[in-house]
RNA sequence: CGGGGAGUGGCUCAGUGGUAGAGCGCUCGCUUGGGGUGCGAGAGGUCGCGGGUUCAAUUCCCGCCUUCCCGACCA
């Protein structure tokens, strides 16, 4: 492809909201254009990489045993009202009319369509499994779009799902599909973690998010070196080592007026957070809960839930701590809670005080005096209080110890580009999606469902490989595989016609170039290739042709790049395409 | 949903109660020719939309729309 004829409309600055590098790039290197808060217009170049993803993705389900299919976007409220998400996804679903006022949404995802499509034909166990994929546009209304396309409300997609007639059935797909992943990702140049994730309120066996580790991620997901590896959601925390007794000091009460926050209370009393333990009141299935944490450190709810079994878990309204701490919110603290009930307003008595394991490790440390305006300071565990249980409640930061191995596990922030799920009878129960036995009885098949960010992929791939330059394509993904630049003083005709012979050359090994053919000089050609990003660089110039040669450097490298003989083109070429340069 | 920015040419932005500018980009010419060359001449804008104040509004006021950021757990 030339250049001079081709729409890449490169910019030298990005526009003012492109708030990530990946939305930087991809909007300076002519890739996407965008059109509305979330919404992305996909140029050619932009295109040609989304669809080099598509294929990879197209190749490995279809290796899983996978069967493309194609599902509408525009899909009926009745089909949603059946498994209760019309009321339950919320706003995020686009919800639409038709000039008859009838309802439909934009597909958010199509468990509903898929599931109905299968209880309608298939019936029988003999037809099961099935593994059926889509690739499709999606639309999320989300509260809030930004870094590009990573967080787009329109945004393409392949989803798969399958249908079983047995547990077993349902996992072996599920390691097949996995692995169908680990060949996607691989493929794709990443670095990633298959990171376990939480399964939410769906439950299931298990589902694992596949990250892209990148600084710009959404996800935090601690790992270990010893392979351990999951989403801070879930990650486990393995008990700190316990505190050394150290004089312990008497129990002190101070005036705090007005500051309940531990950043404010640290400030004015000169104390660090990580010396306070913080208090905070839950409701579990609405009896009242306190849970102690240590000041600089976050309760991670998911772990409470799990550890409180409990089915609606959520935070206590004001009126609740009062009644509980008998004082203003902020100034609660564990010594001596329970003598505080007042029981006002028909508030339950605390059904549990729970803590995490760090805070055993507090020593002479600050909380709340249960007054107004006080906190205590000199508070120590196991002297002026003892909670009912420790637990590990906390969200994983980096230091903290791997459950697996006690080694401290690193924080990184990861871009989660695919998701797979065991989803059970969540979809076939309510919808009756019913296969026949052997014995003609009924039964909801089992499902589960995966899905990939197609074009989250893409500026995954660009989060991950950049330089100040611009974007450096992994071979697999970039949309040309050789930025061809001919550079001409006073003999563009010659030059003009090695380069078409080289360009020839470069064709019939199977490989593709973007010819930058226009009449700019040489500096404003290095730059927009740079930005481009692809993966080599032949340069034909009057300089080398004089000898015989032209020019050639990957995109990693720096400065001039090394000369190769024409006749030697064919050989660098035949490498090229075998990846063995 | 709450708070705070912002909307002026394709992009980044300046500016003004008397209907507008710069840099980049674009067109043409000369120049230059291996990391965004220099010079000159041009094209291109109902100053987001609607209303109000005013002799006069892109500018001041009100409403709306769009967009970006922060927040919407942390005692």
């Amino acid at each position: 492809m030339k250049l001079s004829q081709y729409f890449v409309p490169t910019l030298r600055e990005a526009p003012q909201d492109a708030d990530t590098i990946s939305a930087n790039l991809m909007i300076r290197a002519g890739l996407i254009r965008k059109l509305a808060s979330g919404i992305y217009e996909w140029l050619p170049l932009g295109l040609r990489t989304l669809k080099k993803v598509e294929q990879i993705v197209r190749e490995e389900m279809d290796k899983a045993g996978g069967m493309e299919v194609w599902l509408p976007v525009i899909q009926p409220k009745e089909l949603w009202l059946e498994t209760g998400r019309w009321n339950v996804y919320g706003k995020e679903l686009l919800r639409i009319e038709d000039r008859k006022e009838t309802e439909f949404c934009f597909a958010p995802t199509a468990e509903e369509v898929i599931t109905n499509m299968v209880r309608r034909d298939i019936r029988s166990y003999r037809q099961l499994p099935v593994l059926l994929y889509q690739f499709g546009v999606k639309f999320r209304d989300e509260i809030r779009p930004r870094f590009g396309v990573i967080r787009a409300r329109e945004f393409y997609m392949k989803d798969a799902y399958s249908f079983h007639s047995s547990e077993e059935s349902a996992n072996e797909m599920y390691r097949r599909v996995y692995e169908a992943y680990n060949n996607i990702f691989k493929r794709c140049g990443f670095e990633y973690s298959a990171v376990e994730a939480d399964s939410g309120a769906i439950g299931g066996d298990f589902t694992h998010e596949f990250m892209v580790l990148a600084d710009t991620g959404e996800n935090a997901i601690a790992y270990c070196s010893c392979g351990y590896a999951a989403n801070t959601e879930k990650a486990e925390v393995a008990v700190p080592p316990a505190a050394t007794p150290t004089d312990f000091k008497p129990l002190t009460d101070l005036h705090t007026p007005g500051v309940s926050s531990v950043e404010d209370v640290a400030a004015f009393l000169k104390a660090k957070p990580h010396k306070f333990i913080k208090t905070l009141f839950y409701l579990a299935d609405g009896e009242p809960v306190l849970i102690l944490m240590r000041g600089d450190h976050q309760l991670n709810e998911i772990k409470l839930a799990k550890v409180l079994k409990c089915s609606v878990l959520e935070k206590a309204p004001e009126h609740v701590y009062e009644a509980v701490a008998g004082c203003a919110v902020g100034f609660a603290g564990p010594v001596k809670i329970r003598e505080q009930f007042t029981g006002a307003a028909g508030v339950k008595p605390l059904k549990a005080v729970l803590a995490d394991n760090y805070v055993k490790t507090i020593v002479n440390g600050v909380s709340g005096a249960n007054k107004a305006d006080k906190h205590t300071v000199n508070v120590n565990p196991g002297r002026d209080f003892e909670p009912d249980a420790y637990y590990d409640l906390k969200t994983a930061d980096a230091g903290d110890c791997c459950p697996k191995c006690g080694q401290p596990m690193k924080i990184k922030r990861g871009i989660e580009v695919g998701h797979t799920f065991k989803l059970g009878t969540k979809y076939s129960a309510p919808m009756k999606c019913e296969y026949l036995d052997e014995g003609q009885q009924s039964h909801p098949m089992i499902m589960g469902c995966y899905g990939i960010g197609v074009s989250r992929v893409v500026a995954a791939a660009i989060e991950q490989g950049h330089d100040k330059n611009g974007i450096i394509w992994p071979a697999p993904l970039a949309p040309f595989d050789i930025s061809l630049v001919s550079i001409s003083l006073d003999d563009t005709p010659t030059v003009t016609a090695e380069t078409q012979k080289v360009y020839d050359l470069i064709h019939s090994a199977g490989l593709t170039a973007l010819w930058d053919d226009r009449d700019e000089r040489p500096g404003v050609k290095f730059k927009d290739a740079d930005l481009i990003g692809l993966p080599y660089r032949i340069v034909v110039s009057s300089k080398t042709l004089a000898e015989g040669e032209v020019e050639f450097k990957k995109r990693t490298e720096e400065g001039f790049g090394k000369r190769v003989k024409l006749a030697d083109l064919p050989e660098l070429l035949k490498n090229i395409k075998s990846g063995t340069v």
